[in-house]
This record gives structure tokens, sequence and C-alpha cells, in this order.
DNA sequence: GTCGCCTGTTACCCTTGGGTAACCGTTATG
DNA sequence: CATAACGGTTACCCAAGGGTAACAGGCGAC
């Protein structure tokens, strides 16, 4: 039996099951008795600290991609170049990867989403590592388009996450993050003002 | 009020329905009630054709992914070079998209899987692609590592076009081919044996 | 000590939605 | 015309699961 939490450090517990369960069986694939069970509480008490079960699962979604983008905000500060910055914002990346499998899942597989509101926050976190890489790709190339390339970066390190993830890998982020930044970096150099 | 329809077409008739809903609303967020209403049909008419939803929704998923897979394959078919592959490819896949973003949406968009079979059926066809892909990538590097890149160039085409299509923006797809064909090409020459 | 707050629990409600049984009208065939 | 095959409908069953009302018990404040 678990004993008695305040609400702050059940609200944690609560967070850090949570995210562990729906990583695993997606939005829908979850109940929250589920929840409830994996915090050792019932289901009343989740209610006591989060509204609905969307109001939880965005909660999380939050809190990990925070984690995230902070994690590649602080690594890629002290850059002084492009190529570093490239090379240093994807090895954080992949190490966020590596180090928290089911956060990753949550943001990127378990796609358990088309609920509008998950969706939308989803999309809000990737735009915003889009906006981190945008700058980097060649300035006489349209603003729309180099949003589009960036996106697509952000797809290429997802790709290159989920199959690894999938596979229940191990490996090594920073040689990976070597890997595919200089695929990246040689690629943005090679697309000019012409197509 | 609609008319009878011999079971092959009507069957056809739900398929292509189906696709829309599914692609809008997602599975979870699709019932088998909004399907029918959507054929003009009520609920039993789909399980004539269909022993359940998640059988419906293979069936789309299967159909669909193969289409992809078709398109890709025939515009590949005549390249003499991998870098004339790699763009026939890119605009074909694109070109897909832009035909049919309920398609993709369908594919890649719509995470409401987390169903295991649907999402394995999805992998399925992620792989397939990145099984043509692979053998474009520099023979000096490892087989494991040549095959995470490829997921990762079809995790690029899919950010690209998860951005467009969730704009709802007209693009033409050849030029954007282009355009991230130059980039994989490129980024591919880049990533030599030693990371 | 006792009062009240705070963390929990039990037991329930009620909608949503997948799936089905039973029935009906139309059309083709002899 | 009888009848069988077929496409379709109405009306229902039932489980899953989000959410809640009401109650229980310990611990600090006074």
């Amino acid at each position: 039996m678990n004993t008695r939490l305040p609400a702050g450090e059940r609200r944690e517990q609560i967070l850090d099951v949570a995210v562990q369960v729906f990583a695993r069986n997606g939005y829908h694939g979850t109940s929250m008795n589920d929840v409830a069970d994996a915090a050792g509480v019932t289901k009343p008490v989740l209610y006591q600290h989060f509204d609905s079960k969307q109001d939880l699962y965005l909660a999380l979604i939050d809190e990990v991609g925070q984690r995230m983008i902070t994690a590649i905000s602080k690594a890629t500060a002290g850059a002084t170049s492009g190529k570093m910055m490239t090379e240093l914002g994807f090895q954080a990346y992949f190490r966020w990867v590596a180090q928290d499998h089911d956060a990753f899942l949550l943001l990127f597989a378990t796609q358990a989403n088309r609920d509008a509101a998950a969706t939308k926050a989803i999309r809000t976190i990737t735009s915003e590592a889009a906006s981190a890489i945008a700058p980097l790709i060649a300035v006489e190339i349209d603003h729309e388009k180099q949003r589009t390339i960036a996106h697509g970066l952000v797809g290429l390190a997802e790709g290159v996450s989920r199959r690894l993830v999938e596979r229940g890998e191990d490996f090594d982020p920073d040689e990976l993050g070597r890997l595919v930044a200089n695929l990246a970096w040689a690629g943005l150099r090679a697309i000019g003002p012409t197509s």
C-alpha cells in the first residue's frame, strides 16, 4: 500500500507515471484507471490534480516538449558556427531520445492524437524546433520554403529516432548526431537560390 | 436518397469515403456511424463488407499504402543514376501527397494508431520505402546505419509534407521534389565511412 | 481533545460506440 | 406470379470508460 503524499509530490508522481503509460499504449489505449493503477491510487485522485483526461495529457505534452526544447537550446547556445550548431543540436536531440524513450514516443509515435488540442500542442513544439533550424538555411531561399525545409529536418531526426526506439536498440547519440548533422549540413549547403 | 449498389461498387465507395472521414477525424475520432453516414448507408451495411472497424481501417491503410509505393516505384523505374532516382522518387512522393492529402494524412498524420496492428501495418509501408532508399547510401557505411539513415529520409519527406498539408497550401511537387532531392543527395554524398 | 482540512476510497452514473438479430423491399429467374 | 437472392433498414444489446457524489480517516492547529 502506498503512503499518502502531499499534493505537489503526488502531482509529479502522476505525471511521471503517466508518461510511461501513455507512451506505451497511446492516448486512447490508456484509460484513467490504467494511469491510476500505475500510480498506485484510484481514479478520483487524478481528478483532484487534473480536470480531465485531456488536461492531463496536454500537461504531459507540455512538460515533455519543454524538456526537449530546453535540452537543445542549452546545447546549441555556445555554438560559434552554423555547422557546429547543427551538430550540437542533433546530438542533443538524440541524447534526449536515448535517455527518455517514453518522452519521444509520447510526442512523436503515439499518434493517438488527432484530438484537435493535442495535435495543436505537438505542432507547436515541432514548429518551435523548426524555427530554430530555419535560420541555418541559405538566406537566398524564400522564407516559406525555408520553414518547409526546416520541418523536413525535424522529420529527418524523427524518422531516425523512431526506427531506433522501435527496435529498442542502444545507440550512441553523439556519433549519430554527427552523422545526421553532416548529412543535413551538406544538404543545406547544396540547395541554392534556384531550386 | 442513395440508389442501391452492387456489392463490389459499394465496397469501393465505402473505402473511398472512409479515407476522407478517417483522415479528417482520426481512428478514434471516427465512429462506424460516421462512416456509414458519409457513405449514405447504415451501419450494418459496413459489416457486410468488413468484419470490424479495425478490418476496415487496415484495408484502407493497405490500399493507400500500395498506391503510394506503386507511384514511387513506377516513377523511379527508368532512372539511370542514383541522383536521378532520388529526384524522381521525391517528386513522385510529393505528387502523391499533393493529389491525395487524405491518403497522406491517413498514413502519416492520423496517428490515431497505436492500435498494434495498425502501427505495424504502417511501419511495414515506411519500411518498404526505406528499403528502396537504403541502396543509395554510400556502401562503405555499415548496413544498419544505412537503414537508419534511410528511415530518416522517409521522415524528411514526411515532415515537409505534413507542414504543407496542414497549412492547406498548394505547392508544386516537382519543384519541391527537386529541392528536397538536392538536399538529400548532397547529404548522402557527404556522409562517408567515418561518421 | 476536537475541529476542520486534506488525501484518499468505494460505488456509482451515463454516454459513446462497436457489433448484431430480425425484418423489409426490389429485382431477376423460372 | 412464386420465390430466392441480395441490398438495405430499424432497433437493439452490451462493454468500456470518463467523470462524480458521498463517505472515511489521519494529522495539524488551536
